[in-house]
DNA sequence: CGCGTTTTTGAAGCCCCTCAAGTGTAGTGG
DNA sequence: CCACTACACTTGAGGGGCTTCAAAAACGCG
């Protein structure tokens, strides 16, 4: 049975089949969850690892005049912060964008997964420093691009990471992210995500609709992204 | 001697003597740096870990643009990733604000004294939370902060990461920012920036020249910021 | 002292926001 | 089957925050 988050963490490390099916066995819990819902919330202690096996999800965090920040979009493979538990209280809160399957992860059990094999241990590493460029580009997008180059590069990134745990076949990938989310994402408004959807889709570089996107010119999406994916360390380059 | 890397993750964990020997033991073929100095560049194959012992950094991306965006301050005490060397190249710059003083760490180095002891292994967990938790405050800053909030946040941040190394005696502290810098790191322009510092200085909040940043009203500073800082996970509270 | 860099100030313009209203779509219940 | 609701999407008009361009003053270092 497919398992997303042992594909990704495949994707990082030469894992033997004991690797991969102690990979599998802390999945095994996994639950449903629904769409738009807290998986925890900042301020909480935090107790398990959450491992998104089906759906997405994000990281964010409110704002007290009311506003949100999406600082992360998480997807089918991705999970929480693996050593969260050392901390106190989470900085941050973490909701499903869908309804999603997700497992629970206790702290022992996620320290003992890392420790059972040095591939393990490298692919968690390798996982987690992808995590911070990817941070670390999120932030150059949101200081140096215009809203344009902005949304860009953002379907460039979801793009090339959905590749990357076999979620494509073609130009076309799901995409469940209405304008509000991508507007808490990408610091802009809902109103001028919607023009900056229609600037892209007059100009023939993607289309959107009924949660897909389709990109339609990669050359022209990239180029106005400015997108370099060295960021998301992607050992197995796939051929264009 | 002081040395800022132990004092800062003593201030994660309850450190041993034999721990704070071994901490210190690591960084003892520590080199002057000149500022403005390239530790490491994007593209390049990340050798070393990089401890920064006196002096400040920054990491940055350059933009095909021109453009640059700086992602982190690093002050005394900070380090690069610690695991960065399974990756095959880095994917942003590290570079030198100030003369410095930097201890390179070999990755065996590295993981030896990361295991020597649990107590280490949780301070060096904490510090990277700690690290992941700054860069997602830094895109709530640009996304969803005006000029004056974005810039009173960053001084916000300085202020109490520089009380954590016992930088701090009084409302007064070194800020070898120039304004060009704090553009690059607030996404914002030089130009601008000056306007902000202007307008802070008019309303009384801070004072600023000399490389040094005195804070005259903290209550409003913490106000304009919207500042909270719960994501740098401080163990030890200090009295008000 | 002289030169490069940083800081400062002014004027004009654009990008994105705010406010407002209307359309479309899916789900619910009568 | 349709009324009703809740949301997401769409479009228009006007304003403001930050940028761009330009140039002068102040600083720091040889």
């Amino acid at each position: 049975m497919a398992n997303a988050f042992v594909d990704k963490l495949s994707g990082y490390a030469a894992l033997t089949a004991d690797d991969r099916a102690a990979l599998a066995k802390v999945c095994e819990g996994a639950r449903p969850v629904a769409g738009r819902y807290d998986l925890i919330r900042e301020g909480d202690k935090p107790g398990t690892v959450f491992i998104l096996l089906e759906g997405w999800a994000c990281r964010y965090k409110l704002l007290p005049e009311g506003g949100r920040q999406i600082m992360a979009v998480l997807m089918p493979g991705d999970f929480s912060d693996t050593h969260v538990a050392v901390l106190d209280e989470m900085d941050h809160s973490i909701a499903t964008l869908t309804p999603a399957r997700v497992a629970s992860v206790q702290r022992a059990e996620m320290e003992a997964l890392i420790a059972s094999s040095m591939l393990i241990t490298n692919a968690f590493w390798w996982s987690q420093l992808v995590d911070e460029g990817t941070l670390r580009a999120w932030i150059v997008s949101m200081g140096r691009r215009g809203s344009v180059e902005r949304v860009a590069h953002l379907m460039c990134e979801i793009y090339v990471r959905a590749q990357h745990i076999g979620l494509v076949q073609g130009p076309q990938i799901e995409f469940p992210l209405t304008q509000i989310v991508l507007a808490d994402a990408l610091g802009l408004t809902p109103v001028h995500v919607n023009r900056v959807l229609r600037t892209l889709r007059m100009a023939g570089v993607v289309q959107i609709g009924r949660g897909t996107l389709t990109i339609t010119d990669p050359d022209k999406l990239v180029q106005i992204a400015g997108f370099d994916d060295n960021y998301l360390h992607r050992r197995l380059k796939l051929a264009a």
